[in-house]
DNA sequence: AATAATTGTCAAAATATGGTAAAATATATT
DNA sequence: AATATATTTTACCATATTTTGACAATTATT
């Protein structure tokens, strides 16, 4: 579902909120310092940042104005042991957008987290996130990092419709009946060729394959 | 610039807030209980509400859940006395976008102020921000750099509903709905000609775009 | 009233999408 | 290996959609 990032130089509180965050359908990765994240950041598609003040090389001031220099829309969320009003004043003004006190509580995090996506609205757009590909349904186009792919409607839609249940198989018949519709004339023969000018269009991309299952169908399989 | 509507029971604290945040520009408007600022929010636009939890007759839970009802996009901050966890919670689960706990420092509420609003900019500001360009809706102008277009109202309301969510579909139905009004009788082929016009008079700029979706309609597209 | 600016209408021209059918290739079966 | 069967690829076409230009109608401005 939605991917966050957390950042903590203790182990034992990045494994706390991962394993937590994992329990509610959160796709978590984790870094120990500024360097290691925004490493992570440049390949992989990330909804929310959870980022500890306290870490060595870049600390979470410095992090966030790096984030907030190239990318104005990701929710940035700081945790610090520190109930001190100025650290406080220096994350917002480094441009975080929420503040949490050590130890966390869980429940409130989880609620922290939910504001703060819905306040991007990134909850209610239509996307599906694979890995470091995205699928927007609102705008029929496929991204991995900055490079983006529009698609015309059908491609979109079956390209859609494998990658939302990767690996899972899909016969022709299935295919057709979802996205042509019930009653409708065309022969099967065309999805292979949609299937075809799918593959050709993201050959070189690498991050997913649409694999062909002989005698059943289409599977989509991530990479 | 902004106008803050402050809800307390507490004469000292509304006034308290008032004289702070007018030092900083911003109007603001108070009320005693949430059923006068119910009241003032049906005659007076409201950029961001802070309320205390504490309240006569209607408390702060459901004057959030009240607005959050009919208003999804208005900042809500609450304030309280009490630190509890559960209060938080409360609060979040009603629809608060943040939460600071009394005695309020008047540099922190500033800064959760200023986060708040910087979220929200889009519907507050009457102006679209992106990139180097600007579109004022109170001139219908679109301005790059130095470069001061100004556009008919049909031209400028759909330009600015396109790029006012960049990236997502608007079917022409929609787009003719939402700017020449439901009962319209102009067919859409007029707005095709609208699109027309725009893309000439913005070809040269290179920092947007109006991609057509075929059999969808159109989307607007940053470069 | 005259002029200019905006908005709307229409039809021809351009284009992309989706579809077809046949050739090429791969995989299974005997 | 030979054959049959399934899948992929290619090239091409029909068609629906979109673009465009010219012009008419409407509305605002002088």
């Amino acid at each position: 579902m939605f991917q966050i990032l957390v950042i903590d130089d203790d182990k034992n509180i990045r494994y706390f909120i991962k394993e937590a965050l994992e329990l509610h359908k959160y796709t978590v990765f984790t870094a120990v310092n500024g360097k290691e994240a925004l490493n992570i950041l440049d390949v992989q598609h990330i909804d929310l940042v959870i980022v500890d003040i306290m870490m060595p090389e870049i600390d979470g001031y410095e992090f966030t104005k790096t984030i907030r220099s190239s990318n104005e829309n990701l929710p940035i969320l700081m945790m610090s042991a520190k109930q001190l009003s100025i650290d406080r004043k220096k994350g917002f003004l480094a441009g975080i957008d929420d503040y949490m006190t050590k130890p966390i509580d869980l429940e409130e995090l989880l609620l922290h987290i939910k504001a703060l996506l819905k306040r991007y609205k990134i909850e209610s757009e239509r996307k599906l996130v694979i890995g470091n590909v995205t699928l927007d349904y609102d705008a029929y186009t496929v991204t991995r990092l900055d490079e983006v792919i529009e698609l015309p409607q059908k491609e979109f839609l079956l390209l859609y419709k494998l990658l939302s249940n990767p690996d899972k198989i899909f016969t022709r018949i299935q295919l057709m009946d979802e996205i042509w519709g019930y009653e409708c004339e065309t022969g099967w023969e065309t999805l292979t060729v949609h299937i075809n000018r799918l593959r050709k269009k993201f050959d070189c991309w690498n991050s997913f394959e649409i694999v062909s299952v002989r005698g059943l169908g289409y599977k989509g399989v991530i990479k």
